[in-house]
DNA sequence: TATGCGATATTCT
DNA sequence: GAATATCGCATAG
């Protein structure tokens, strides 16, 4: 017996904040999906930080590069870069279109896709599946071919609305930065166990 | 719980 | 050649 799985609408452009910091706080507890030809992959967001102009931390903080040019398109694209030598870390553009600021999705409740996502990770710890950057990525099966895609604009890496409404929305400095470690640019879902960090950062 | 370390590729200096 | 938006394992307390 083959699960359906939940109807997950997806989002549009245009209800997008056009504020990367807004956007990243409207982004915990929507949707993440990837379809795959074999199932789909869906989990809630509950974890984000937001990288913006003038912020030394920020991969754009030097200007365009052939790295990080999604980040400079239209808001709701995908830049996806490859950090450690291990793991590939999956943000949002946040603004429009030539200014370079994005979202790093930082922690996904998993929803669909389960079994997966556990061989994906290797590991049958739900709650690691998808906490960090880097775990979130390799249970989604996000890589670089997915770096500059839209994730509003009907593909198969997508961004939907909330399953379920996002509790209270912590904030916080940005985890495993050296520069601009004092900025409070950090948003997650108060209380989820599927946060990353510390127990005090998921207060 | 917290700290420390090695692995590893890519980018930019 | 240095730095890096991490992870998993090890060890200590």
């Amino acid at each position: 017996m083959k699960s359906r799985g939940l109807q997950i609408r997806r989002l549009k452009r245009d209800e997008l904040p056009i504020q990367t910091v807004k956007l990243a706080r409207f982004l915990i507890g929507k949707t993440l999906v990837h379809d795959l030809p074999r199932g789909r992959l869906a989990g809630r967001i509950v974890e984000t930080e937001a990288y913006v102009t003038g912020d030394a931390a920020s991969h754009t903080f030097r200007g365009l590069t052939a790295r990080n040019r999604p980040l400079f398109l239209e808001r709701g694209h995908a830049y996806v870069y490859f950090c450690y030598g291990n793991h590939f870390m999956l943000n949002v553009s946040g603004q429009r279109e030539g200014i370079g600021e994005g979202v790093l999705l930082r922690a996904i409740e998993p929803i669909e896709g389960i079994a997966r996502m556990e061989r994906n990770r290797v590991t049958v710890r739900l709650l690691d599946l998808a906490r960090g950057p880097g775990r979130l990525a390799e249970a989604f099966e996000v890589d670089r071919r997915l770096d500059g895609v839209d994730l509003v604009g009907g593909g198969v890496l997508w961004l939907g609305a909330g399953v379920r409404p996002a509790g209270r929305i912590g904030v916080s400095v940005r985890i495993g930065i050296n520069k601009e470690a004092h900025r409070l640019l950090r948003f997650y879902e108060r209380g989820s166990e599927f946060v990353s960090g510390s127990r005090s950062l998921r207060k």
